[in-house]
DNA sequence: GCAAGGTC
């Protein structure tokens, strides 16, 4: 007699792992605890092609490995983020998933076989690889085997167990290269945007909780979610309200007590005189003729069977609770035995299911036992139908397990349970039906309409209180040919509204069109918005994305890296990797294109960082407030002075920098290379012409967008990066001269500086006044080496504290001092600097949107109403601003109001 | 301190 075959089997998860084996076993199992805390084994016997079988079943907890760097690239200053895009990565098992993997192990060594149960997905065959890694490891000679099931019932069961194939490795590679993409991405970017912006501003202002220094992470399912949130708020601020008007009229039979609507069947007219003129024809033949008289039954369908996404949005709405709490209540529910597992795709019941057996459970409760039993009996029972999901590993959520609502349970965990009881028992009810009425009637040629509806037979409205049918059921008795005079005959004015704040439910649907996130983590990545202050909740429940969410967003579009957050972009990442899945292209392939592309992005980002920078600055009105002057930053705007001399030219108004500056003295700075820095008689003395190939040059580099990318040694980012030294910058300005943009850029800002406003604004040698404050200013730097484009001032106002220090784009300086050559930041994008010029302009201060523009999409449209209809993607362009009508800037920016 | 995906 052979010996009967060991097999170890495993699951994803426990729950799994038992109900097969209950199926398989035909309830006879052995249960016993393991080294792992969660995951206990099942012992029971199994015969199959006429093999007898010793079978251990057990299980994971999701993934047993982790992609992560080498050790040498987790410190986050141990390296530059760009290097995580080379950066060797291994799998390795985290230390709390140690005790899974020893389970594994020690069940591994005694057995000959090993059958993957894992869920029939990407990841699923993913898990199933680090399984068999694990195993192997202590016991080489296994033979590895993977079922394949439609569903947790009998059938399937069995059928798998008799049919066992080899694993899939493409759908692993799959999972391998989006793990690795997302990873280098997700570090990178996160790395990068939290070292540049954690330490520059003062976040105190923003609702980040206890978080002192916030963490702003990047990640391939984050951006695009968060841009679902900044577009809709930047749709709505662009709208421009349009008038409309529209012929209304009513009817009021001689003894009803309402009267009854009819709608025009030209719904609004735009054009005023047309709508008057035809109102004005029906008041003149206001008797109205009844045409038709259409009746005919309607149905309406129950809900299908609940996925997680639907019971998400569908309880997001109608109990009014975060996606995230839904799923915290629905686990709960689900490990305590009261509902199916909770993360499904699936919305159809497979044949095996006994829903009227379900529905039995519940004929005890006061509140829909009744209809419960009309659907045990037949009455009320009709299969429910499927919307065409189904993830082949789990069954729609239902309940499994009848409750009154238990004693500990919290009151949103008993309307969860009973919207998923009500939701059961609704798709296992027939449609209701009812009777609409339809009246068309004509009042000097012009038509207009009306429907009522009678509902005949509620049904599964009756277990489901959450919606109604609506509709209107004061219809009046009319008969075709029948005529009246209205009760009402008005020409009424209505206008075009914007499109509604995002509601959780509204995000999710659309996370789910775009494929951001799973069932499983769509809750995650909103939670996420909000844990990290890139999206505030206001009381109506819908999204609104903070200062910073657009100031981030606002960035990469004026970066020209609007991929990075575009809603597509998951989809895109998905695409390839079911290239992948399908045996299409290698997994290396993939990766390498998807890594350089990534790589190839980052570095522009970095190179262009200071946009980055000026948009979170924008967006603070507060600006930055550095704990003290940098150590760097040592030169003189004007004229590159060093602070001291700096001090000593500014006379009798400039205070010594260690009393304004709490006894913190900055360091004078290195010689300058090639004697360049001079000293600071223009700038003292105001009033002569500041030759500044120092500034200028500078100011060319600010000026830069858009053009000069052919010089290698230009950034052409609309900002000096921080290692661009004045001789490079010098040399770009020498090219531009013979350019015609680029020379008639830097005319126009010779014809008038920084330093000249600040003479001009004063007409002597002495500082400017501080706009916060029109105290007189102290001191003034800016445009150092180290923060190019910036501009430090402070006055005596004691409201930091001590004293006023604050932070400003130079070009944002000058252009709050009047002077009129402030087009740096901007370039040659129409942005009109000073207060004059810059009215009525597109691209005003804080327009934030110069790559658009740069890209001659100015077009903004008669209405502006979408951004999508601007520049053909949903952000792309811009409306007029609501508060002073003019386009180029958002109303929140606006420099006329 | 970072992603997203499993799951408890």
């Amino acid at each position: 007699m052979s010996r009967a075959c060991k097999v170890l089997n495993v699951a994803e998860k426990p729950s799994v792992a038992k109900e097969i084996s209950k199926i398989l076993s035909n309830n006879n199992v052995r249960y016993s605890q393991s080294c792992a805390r969660y995951n206990g084994l099942h012992y029971f016997a199994y015969n199959a092609n006429g093999t007898h079988y010793d079978m251990v079943f057990t299980s994971v907890l999701g993934h047993l490995m982790e992609l992560e760097f080498d050790s040498r690239y987790k410190k986050w200053r141990g390296c530059s983020p760009a290097e995580l895009y080379n950066a060797a990565v291994s799998k390795r098992v985290p230390p709390d998933k140690q005790d899974v993997q020893r389970n594994l192990e020690q069940q591994a060594r005694g057995c000959q076989k090993l059958v993957l149960w894992l869920d029939c997905d990407r990841e699923g065959e993913n898990i199933a690889f680090e399984v068999i890694e694990v195993c192997k490891h202590v016991n080489p000679r296994l033979d590895v085997r993977r079922a394949r099931f439609s569903a947790l019932i009998p059938r399937d069961l069995h059928t798998a167990m008799n049919n066992l194939i080899l694993p899939n490795q493409h759908d692993a590679n799959a999972v391998d290269a989006r793990q690795e993409i997302d990873l280098r991405i997700g570090a990178s970017f996160t790395r990068f945007q939290t070292l540049l912006l954690q330490d520059r501003f003062d976040w105190s202002t923003m609702d980040l909780g206890d978080v002192e220094k916030p963490i702003i992470s990047y990640g391939p399912c984050q951006f695009p979610t968060l841009g679902l949130v900044v577009q809709r708020a930047w749709e709505i601020e662009a709208h421009v309200s349009e008038p409309f008007w529209y012929i209304h009229v009513s009817y009021k039979a001689p003894k009803e007590p309402k009267a009854c609507d009819f709608t025009w069947d030209r719904a609004r007219l735009f054009d005023h005189p047309a709508a008057t003129m035809l109102y004005e024809i029906c008041v003149e033949n206001p008797r109205a003729t009844v045409l038709k008289v259409e009746g005919r039954e309607r149905k309406r369908w129950p809900p299908f069977p609940l996925s997680t996404l639907e019971m998400q949005k569908k309880a997001t709405m109608y109990l009014r609770m975060p996606g995230e709490r839904i799923m915290k209540l629905a686990e709960e529910l689900y490990q305590a035995g009261f509902i199916s597992y909770p993360r499904t795709e699936t919305d159809i019941f497979a044949q095996g299911f006994d829903l009227q057996a379900m529905a039995g459970e519940h004929t005890q409760d006061a509140r829909w036992g009744r209809h419960a039993q009309a659907i045990v009996d037949g009455s009320m029972w009709l299969r429910p139908r499927g919307g065409g999901h189904d993830d082949k590993a789990h069954p729609p959520i239902h309940p499994t397990k009848y409750s009154a609502g238990e004693n500990d349970w919290a009151q949103d965990k008993k309307r969860l349970y009973e919207f998923i009881v009500r939701s059961f028992l609704a798709a296992c009810s027939k449609p209701a039906i009812g009777f609409e009425t339809t009246v068309r009637i004509a009042m000097a040629d012009e038509g207009f309409h009306t429907s009522g509806l009678m509902v005949q037979e509620r049904n599964w409205l009756e277990v489901y209180p959450f919606t109604g049918w609506g509709g209107n059921d004061n219809l009046p008795p009319l008969q075709e040919g029948q005529q009246f005079l209205p009760a009402d005959l008005l020409l009424k004015q209505g206008a075009t509204q914007p499109p509604p704040r995002l509601s959780e439910r509204d995000l999710i649907a659309l996370m789910e069109s775009f494929g951001i996130g799973t069932d499983a983590t769509v809750a995650d990545h909103i939670q996420k918005q909000l844990d990290r202050g890139y999206v505030h909740k206001d009381s109506n429940l819908t999204f609104w994305p903070s200062d910073l969410g657009q100031a981030l967003v606002g960035a990469y579009r004026r970066m020209d890296l609007e991929n990075l957050w575009l809603p597509d972009l998951r989809g895109k990442i998905e695409q390839n990797i079911t290239a992948v899945a399908r045996g299409a292209r290698t997994k290396e392939a993939v990766l390498q294109e998807a890594v350089q592309a990534f790589h190839a992005d980052f570095l522009a980002a970095q190179q262009k960082q200071g946009l980055l920078e000026a948009e979170v600055a924008l967006r603070f009105r507060r600006g930055l407030i550095p704990p003290e002057f940098p150590p760097s930053l040592t030169a003189c705007v004007v004229c590159d002075a060093t602070l001291q001399a700096l001090l000593a030219a500014c006379g009798p108004s400039s205070r010594p920098q260690a009393a304004a500056n709490g006894g913190n003295a900055p360091r004078p700075p290195p010689a300058p290379p090639g004697g360049g820095r001079r000293g600071c008689t223009a700038r003292g003395g105001g009033r002569q012409p500041p030759p500044g190939p120092g500034w200028q040059s500078r100011r060319h580099g600010a000026g830069n967008v858009g053009g000069n990318d052919d010089d290698s040694d230009d950034n052409d980012n609309g900002w000096p990066g921080p290692s661009q030294s004045t001789q490079s910058a010098r040399g770009a300005q020498a090219r531009g001269r013979g350019r015609g943009i680029a020379a008639t850029r830097a005319r126009g800002r010779a014809r008038g500086s920084f330093a000249q406003g600040l003479g001009a604004s004063q007409g002597s040698g002495a500082l400017p006044r501080c706009p916060m404050h029109g105290l007189e200013v102290l001191h003034l730097t800016s445009n150092t080496a180290a923060n190019p484009g910036r501009c430090y001032y402070k006055c005596a106002h004691p409201s930091e504290g001590h004293a006023c220090l604050r932070f400003k784009w130079v070009d944002e300086w000058d252009a709050e001092m009047g002077n009129s050559s402030a087009g740096g930041r901007h370039g040659n994008l129409g942005r009109g600097g000073g207060r004059q010029a810059g009215r009525g302009q597109a691209g005003n201060r804080g327009c934030g949107h110069s790559a658009a523009a740069g890209r001659g999409q100015e077009n903004w449209g008669a209405h502006g109403n979408s951004f999508a209809s601007a520049t053909g993607h949903p952000a792309g362009g811009g409306g007029a601003c609501f508060k002073c009508g003019v386009p180029g800037h958002f109303a929140r920016d606006c420099p006329n109001a």
